[in-house]
DNA sequence: GGCCGTCATTGATCGAGGTCAATGGCTCCC
DNA sequence: GGGAGCCATTGACCTCGATCAATGACGGCC
């Protein structure tokens, strides 16, 4: 699952860790985006148990230091949470997209604030609604044990990798069925290993998100492009020229 | 709930967010450990399904890679998790205590390698045996709710904190009762507000944890010691000797 | 079309933390 | 006691990424 959610279709399911890729229940949550699926009982079930939502893309959905009351699940889009220090430095801890769960905390407050990064759908249930219905407890594990593998992941390139290495990462997450355990390779008979991938964030966000200065992240790009792995039109659009090298960049293979 | 696994006591509950502070359910899995309280029957039912291990410090419980067949309960000790890059560069990812979960992944493999801190002793449940026994999922979510809070703090240390500050908020992790949301200050009537712990990491180990060298998180130390926030004596034990001016130091609050 | 605001790129310089190396201190063991 | 093996400390130097600053590219709007 790529952030711009391109795939509501079910196909492509896979075994790679990448981080947006992870709508185990795949994102068939209303009758607009089934294709002719039907939803099992469950599902119509859970969905009619929360609140249904919708957000513009940048619009803040919930706010750390909030008081937590709702458990949500997003449908269609992607956001983006993250953490402020009292002097203004921000993190960006996570990237969500379909079928990922957030608003989960220990206390009674919000320890995140989360913003919309594309329009976003979504469905917001109350606390008491989770913790009284297993099957919405299950899903809520379910993106729990995800969203940690993807932290642990995230804190090994924030506390080891290098700017580069960083960057490559960044955009292996971006392209769907590569760069996991199990990656399948270029593919046969795939004259040039290449993709075009949407960025969905800005560099001072892919920055936040990294740990990194909007400038490094910006000569980063440029350094890839010099190198041949990178060619881009717009800015917010990038084409992988060489899909291994760039995995091979990414100080995990 | 500190590194060395003092608090068997069921005392000094409270609200903080310090990550190695949430044993929600006491640590009172064993008859020698339970001081005279008796055990729900619920918790001797969870014991009873999984089998007691024990381990010496610095031992490896488990390695990333091999194949997820436990989930495992923290009965008492501290231990690490940790991932290597195939260059060897380390990145400890999170350290646990009595009452905590690991070894839960998307994969059917382990995602990091947990290797004990001190001595431990814990419970290893089949993988089945949790997912049909909805006891055990509730603590497994909850120790994984308190664990992803944990590295959402933890990313914004790797991400965006100095030396110094992440050395400081290592440090006031070992302190208990303080340091988190409702912090109560030194207390009333304390004539000075200092504290003895015990450090139970190597300086590689804790620059491991904290994305530094280990000279840097060594000259941190000594910087601390110079501005007379530290006093040590053995270099795995540190007196604190102003915790809320090293609690400043941490760039949190 | 021309202006303005936002975001990205690029260059020059600086500094925090990494690297390399020497020294010190503790513990264990013979 | 003395030596070996860790681990920690400290110093000298270097490098990567941060900071400061100028310029460029794009899009929206009058």
């Amino acid at each position: 699952m790529t952030l711009d959610a391109r795939s509501t279709d079910d196909t492509a399911r896979d075994v790679r860790v990448s981080d947006l890729d992870r709508d185990r229940t795949p994102p068939k949550h209303d009758a607009r985006w089934t294709l002719g699926f039907s939803r099992t009982d469950a599902a119509e079930d859970l969905d009619a148990r929360g609140r249904h939502l919708t957000y513009g893309a940048r619009e803040t959905i919930l706010d750390e230091g909030d008081p937590a009351r709702t458990v949500n699940r997003i449908l269609e889009g992607a956001v983006m949470l993250s953490k402020l220090l009292p002097d203004g430095r921000r993190q960006i801890i996570e990237l969500l997209g379909p079928g990922d769960v957030f608003g989960i905390t220990t206390t009674r407050a919000y320890d995140v604030s989360v913003e919309a990064l594309t329009p976003v759908r979504l469905v917001a249930y109350e606390r008491s609604v989770v913790e009284t219905n297993p099957a919405l407890q299950a899903m809520v594990t379910n993106s729990l044990r995800a969203q940690m593998c993807a932290l642990h992941d995230h804190a090994v390139l924030l506390g080891r990798k290098s700017a580069i290495e960083r960057v490559a990462t960044f955009l292996m997450r971006l392209v769907p069925n590569r760069g996991g355990e199990g990656c399948a390779g270029p593919g046969r008979g795939v004259a040039r290993d290449q993709v075009n991938v949407k960025v969905p964030l800005t560099r001072q966000e892919i920055a936040d998100y990294l740990g990194l200065t909007l400038e490094t992240v910006s000569r980063a790009f440029s350094h890839l492009k010099r190198d041949g792995l990178l060619v881009y039109g717009r800015h917010d659009e990038v084409m992988i020229s060489n899909v291994c090298k760039l995995c091979r960049a990414t100080g995990s293979h």
